[in-house]
DNA sequence: AAAATAGATAGTAATCATTACTATTTGTAG
DNA sequence: CTACAAATAGTAATGATTACTATCTATTTT
């Protein structure tokens, strides 16, 4: 896992490399997300910056991350209707736990990204990730020991 | 891609050796559902089989589905916010066009499921599938020749 | 075969995340 | 430092899904 390193000035001159002003709520969303190695939704990224940036409405959190996503600085994908946001844009998969909804990373199982699906010659896809679903440690334990 | 032939009777069986009652809307959605090969949302379903069953409640649609998940009967996943009910349960892919919201069914990457995550040996990992994300044949060519 | 009962349904209301809208503000180019 | 296009905050609107409850029905029991 390479961690790059980012600083305002990195993250500004990455934002208006992809055609995007660098607004101070901007910068404050990439640096969180950037800089924490983990899965937001919208929400979380909304609670966790309120105390800095009092004013920051959940609106702008959201299009701002949809934004990123769309320019291809952060991934975004959906587990259980919830929309998630991943700075790690490198081809990985995720665990996903039905019972206690945690959500870990799995390194990828393949790591040809593009070879798999250029048998579908005519799709130009881009990225990939697989999420598997079942039971985290803890809730295997408790769902065994209890019912069934 | 072997498919198996559904009847109501076959049907009738299946739910009720997975605890669940043979019932009049349950029985319709299952055969709408697991006869096509193909992904359906909720709401879909539900105007599909309104015409013969017309006082079939969306909301019973959701929770037949749900349920039906839940015993594994059908596979439930999510794209771009919208939750998709799969008949197909064995080991597969989807290719999603970011651009018409196209959704097709890719083979697997990695048919051995439950061996790759067993590096996480303390999770239950039940069943996986991976979405790509990109753009279809037609949209590939529209957004070719118009903008960028 | 009829009665009992636990589970399922329909319909309505409520919820939740996300998007739409708009007047105001703010980066950035000139 | 001005001008303009883009971004923001705040509010309202949307849309999918779930919650609730009285009624109904499949299945079990008698």
């Amino acid at each position: 896992m390479k961690q790059k390193m980012w600083t305002e000035e990195t993250i500004k001159t990455e934002l208006r490399e992809h055609g995007l002003r660098a607004t101070t709520p901007r910068i404050a969303i990439c640096l969180q997300l950037l800089q924490q190695h983990c899965h937001y939704n919208a929400q979380q990224l909304h609670e966790e910056l309120s105390p800095h940036h009092p004013t920051m409405s959940p609106n702008t959190v959201y299009l701002t991350l949809n934004q990123l996503a769309t320019v291809g600085l952060i991934r975004s994908f959906n587990v259980n209707g919830n929309t998630i946001f991943d700075s790690n844009t490198t081809t990985h998969d995720h665990a996903h736990c039905r019972h206690c909804n945690t959500l870990v990373d799995l390194p990828s199982t393949t790591k040809s990204l593009p070879k798999t699906p250029g048998k579908m010659s005519d799709w130009a896809l881009e990225w990939g990730t697989r999420l598997w679903s079942g039971l985290c440690p803890d809730c295997k334990q408790v769902t065994d020991t209890t019912s069934r």
